[in-house]
DNA sequence: CACATTCGCCTAACACCTTTAGGTTGCGTG
DNA sequence: CACGCAACCTAAAGGTGTTAGGCGAATGTG
């Protein structure tokens, strides 16, 4: 569903809706119901594109890096992907039910983000707290910049960036041993 | 907008509509035209109730508390904020217009997460990428927690958790100089 | 006390989105 | 050539959002 997926850039993910689908695409609503089950289809298909694009980037954008590079890459991929296809990122946040999900392009990045720790010296469970953690901070952090959440204040949102992952770089280099509880 | 809350705590906040609302209410749907503007004032409302309400925990558990301490006790304010009222929670993350956003208890938020930094050594701009890393991660990991992104799998969601407060703290308190670009 | 105002609710009506049912046309294949 | 399928259509029903206008009860005032 490509003509979904910039539907969704153009006017936003929640706002994507099968009449507006036929409206650009010059046909008649009924007629879509031969292409998608039903709206809800519509934009889970949406989601599973552009969960496999951002994949498909991130994988290239991992190729023959390690560390910090491998880092920075990866979380690149996340930001610039979003600054570019807000749409589609926003399709990415979209809950699937856990069939969906597993046969999705999900599980792709969570193994990359596991293997950028290859680069650092975790071993399990800290390297699954670490897949956590660093999903989290792209997640959270692109997603609130997407939403003007830190837009025109002081420091630049792209020096903030920088800063994040210098010190997500240094805090997995020097993770924490587990302490007594 | 209480109504509107526990409506969106039972069925999903994507879920609320002016409908659903009237009909819980035992009224007709135009009457409740009286009290919100629109559907999107409905919801707009119910953002900022739970934006307050959350402020409001979240000062409440700062209050007396420093360094890892005051960081535990907001991020679990976040954490179990989100689990208690999931849809309270997905209205928080509901983009509003600027004028309604400095009007909000947004501000406070990132006045709180700033509170917490004086227990660190950070000074302009890092304090300000601080902020920005831990609303990031506070929002980013409630938030895939919340929609299943990693939870029934390996290490329990609460020990990443533990652990994860616990590498920020490192993190903070080793938060590393800006290097030459 | 009578009145006017206000408040909360109602019905009617329209627009838009979703979805299903069933019919048309055109085209490639056996 | 006949068949079947693909892609489109019209018709119709049901739900949500929203506006307009009206009704009755509570309330505060001269």
């Amino acid at each position: 569903m490509l003509a979904g997926a910039e539907l969704a850039d153009e006017i936003g993910f929640a706002a994507v809706t099968v009449s507006e689908l036929a409206r650009r695409a010059g046909v008649k609503v009924p007629s879509l119901y031969s292409h998608v089950r039903s709206s809800q289809d519509l934009k889970t298909r949406i989601a599973l594109l552009a969960l496999e694009e951002l994949a498909d980037r991130g994988s290239a954008a991992l190729a023959g890096r390690a560390g910090k590079d491998a880092l920075a890459a990866l979380a690149n991929v996340y930001r610039d992907y979003a600054r570019e296809h807000p749409g589609r990122y926003a399709a990415t946040q979209m809950p699937l039910d856990a069939e969906t999900a597993l046969s999705s392009a999900g599980p792709r990045h969570s193994q990359m983000t596991r293997a950028i720790l290859r680069g650092y010296d975790l071993t399990e469970p800290d390297q699954t707290h670490a897949v956590r953690l660093l999903g989290s901070v792209f997640h959270g952090y692109v997603s609130l910049e997407l939403t003007g959440g830190f837009s025109h204040s002081a420091p630049d949102s792209a020096e903030s960036w920088a800063r994040i992952l210098d010190a997500l770089d240094a805090m997995l280099r020097a993770w924490p041993p587990t302490p007594e509880r």
